[in-house]
DNA sequence: CGGTATCCTTTACGATACTG
DNA sequence: CAGTATCGTAAAGGATACCG
């Protein structure tokens, strides 16, 4: 029986590492916050997310998916009508992951203090 | 006066994005997890984060250390001595991913058997 | 509408060698 | 020890065209 207990984010080889990227990847963060808010179509998905590509939109979502995180709807109508939406699990990642934003985007001033400062003593 | 006000990472080009992609990148997530328990020296903190190139980790730890998550103590001795902590600042966002990190760690098992299913109904 | 396929460019990253 | 410099590869990502 190989080693199933005790993941490790910091052992490189543990598939945490790899779940972790993709709750963490650029696009990932910013799906998953935005899905905790509502479920999203595609396309509406793809103008809130400003600046993915549909390519970079569609891996992201299959990625979330497979992982257990977005549960995807295909509705069978014409035009096709594709709804996505959180798992249970889901949205607990999107709860971290849209905290973190959160925090972010409150501690943008101080970062830029911070770049400043740095930056004017390095130069 | 230029738009300071309301970050947003929903939009392109919105200074949050970039910190945002500081914090949660690959290595990022690592090192502020990492130096949430304890300070490090630079080839402790590459034993400790398995994988990482000597690169990768000075890049990221400058990059930490510009927007002011990460406090650099270089002390002239021979050989050199350079210690890595977190500032009040980096602390905060480190809670927050160490948070993430240790949540995707206890859901391994969960992704696992999401990704199971995924793959028998996919095939 | 919701994708996939293809092509191409850019960036990330790692390995190695070297320096104060 | 704690990096930097250089190089080469691999992966990420964007643009466009096309399909069910």
């Amino acid at each position: 029986m190989t080693q199933t207990l005790m993941p490790d984010v910091n052992r490189a080889g543990c598939p945490s590492r790899v779940i972790l990227e993709h709750v963490t990847s650029r696009w990932g963060v910013l799906v998953l916050a935005a899905l905790l808010e509502r479920s999203y179509r595609f396309s509406e998905l793809r103008r809130h997310v400003d600046g993915v590509s549909e390519k970079m939109l569609a891996q992201t979502l299959q990625a979330l998916e497979r992982d257990g995180f977005v549960l995807r709807d295909a509705q069978p109508v014409i035009p096709p009508r594709v709804d996505y939406s959180l798992t249970p699990l889901g949205e607990e990642a999107a709860n971290l992951v849209a905290g973190l934003a959160r925090w972010v985007e409150h501690k943008v001033p101080d970062v830029q203090a911070a770049r400043a400062a740095y930056d004017g003593t390095k130069v």
